[in-house]
DNA sequence: TATGAATGAGACTTCATTCAT
DNA sequence: CATGAATGAAGTCTCATTCAT
């Protein structure tokens, strides 16, 4: 069987002991480094457990399944991200706000390109998507406060509008990322752009 | 490994009875509704030649493994999708050219939901995209004439806004199609703003 | 089914029109063609249809399966070694017929080296070997006759020293193939020395 | 194709535990006993895993495919052969140690017949030839010392002899293992005279 | 708990052979 | 007779997952 369905994709446990949660790190950074240079086809579970430098018996003591540990590395991911994004409900403008949630997005981006456009993909995965909801849902929170502001012209669907940003400023990122782009500024301009172009905010944009 | 590495992806011959030509059509049409109904994961040759009514050997006739069924697939779509797209270059402005293509964009979209949007991924794949080169030199030099127009400001990189056009397009018609919209104009008009803006072109969009 | 037991390995039909020797002939050569550039398994039915410039349907019509083509080959190849190896009865001692045959065998060997090995391989497949079992009854016929001269110490086992001779001459000069080696004379030398020394004929070999 | 191209025919892993000796073991056997019932072409990976009463996967696990199989094989028969064979250097003449040699060649041989017919064909596979090259050298550099000796006439290549004292010795005693034969001294009888005739040694064998 | 040998469903692919045109 | 599209049995091989030690 390729792989097993409907079976928890929660880590089976939570790791007390610091022994249990270096395992898990080690599992998962073996995972990513994977991605990054073998792609999702060259991920498989004994080849993570080998890299990880843990028997394939201990990787499924901490990770139910496959699956499982990509949804715990999108999640991995996604704290670092969110930590920093949500800073962005602390700037006085829905403007400021929203280049805040820029500059996080690309920085995260840029840190590990293949990385997180590999798992921008995965997230799509109805599978992995049900597990990432929470952040989702976070995410769309986050967007409908900022909208809120009184500087940006409102939208005829918050859902939508949120929705319509995180693909935006996901697509922008990943192509640049694909490109081999580095220059921060450059990329944060142009995603700003076709940001408040498409919430019609007019003016100059710094 | 789901896929023999460095193998080729182009059809391994072109039917020259018309028998043959349908045996192709009903693998391609097999395999396009099996990606829809099963995604990725359930995709495999052995189904697709079931679901196409022929043999697993006629469908290794055309085809030399997996890959390239998605290889002809994407370039069946392109097709279809390029020509509409091409009438971009015969209106008057800029603008009006660019409206072409979002249009035919988000009309291709319209037609296959999922389809378009599981294309749209496998084509990031390297060994995928290789094939599709083509395609995007066509797309991307369609973009260079239009922004060549003077109702549209210059850009620092034709090659990049190129890039950022067709991942921007995609990315709004793609997280439509995943919420199930199916206002045409509506979703136009998002993708129009979004463009514009990042084009820095500044005023009323109807 | 990797192929049909039990079916008649000679050839369908015997050609009687010359357009049907030729295609008899390119498919043979097409084989032997094959088989020296790419071994065993590179032979394959459609291969060698496609080098000899006919359909599969054509090489079935002449040839009743796989092993009929080789079973052909061999006998055309034997055909030519026999011809020239029955010369050895018309020499007036048993030493010199030896020397006749060897000589044959030699020149067999290092007009298509590879070939000849491989098909030396492939004959002792039993259902091959039946196909070919009236050239072994001719051969060992033949040395029966070159051992009945006096010049000739009598064997204890005809049949046994007629197999023997023919597994040593094979063996050192198909070695000699594998290695490359042109040398005909230095090659008959070695022959003769080990066959002398095996009938236990002592002296001086020129 | 019966077998990819270009992978590595050495074992996977060494096993580590006395399971995984055993597991090795019987496939090695059931590899072998399948080859001395139904040939070469009987000789297929699920079979082989069958009858050694493991899953293909295990075979999997240690062999990287069936020419692997092939290739371990020779080596363990080798390995046996080779000891044996050794001992010919503490012969005090060298025609007391080619006889050593020649013996324990036909101990070999009949032994398991059929077997050690097939495995000397296909150690002729360049593929599977690779591999066993440290025991051709071997093999060369025995028969070197051996020819060294005082009592065997000068040789004008010490390769070339080498080449063919072991490719006489093999058809010899494959010929006798096809035709049944049992009688090790009159086996040994023969292949004597071939050698000593071959090396130029006259004179009365016993 | 950790280990890693073992499992086996299932995916991929080839190629000898047939048969409708 | 020739053609070449179609067939499908037979084989190869992988990898997610389990389980005895």
């Amino acid at each position: 069987m390729t792989t097993k369905k409907h079976q928890s994709l929660k880590p089976r446990k939570i790791p007390s002991q610091s022994r249990a949660e270096q395992t898990v790190a080690a599992i998962l950074e073996a995972a990513a480094c994977i991605l990054e240079t073998k792609g999702l086809d060259g991920l498989n579970t004994n080849l993570v457990a080998q890299r990880a430098g843990v028997s394939i018996g201990s990787l499924y003591q901490y990770f139910p399944g496959k699956d499982a540990l990509i949804v715990a590395l999108s999640q991995r991911e996604r704290a670092v991200f969110f930590a920093e994004a949500e800073g962005a409900l602390n700037e006085p403008t829905g403007q400021r706000g929203l280049k805040h949630l820029i500059a996080a997005s690309v920085r995260q981006q840029l840190r590990r390109p293949t990385l997180a456009r590999l798992l921008d993909f995965e997230e799509n995965r109805p599978s992995i998507a049900k597990e990432l909801a929470p952040f989702i849902t976070a995410m769309t929170e986050l967007i409908r406060q900022l909208l809120d502001h009184e500087d940006i012209p409102p939208q005829p669907s918050i859902e939508t509008a949120a929705g319509d940003i995180i693909a935006i400023v996901r697509a922008i990122v990943d192509a640049a990322g694909e490109r081999g782009e580095v220059d921060r500024t450059a990329l944060e301009l142009r995603v700003s752009r076709a940001l408040f172009g498409y919430l019609g905010i007019v003016g100059r944009q710094p």
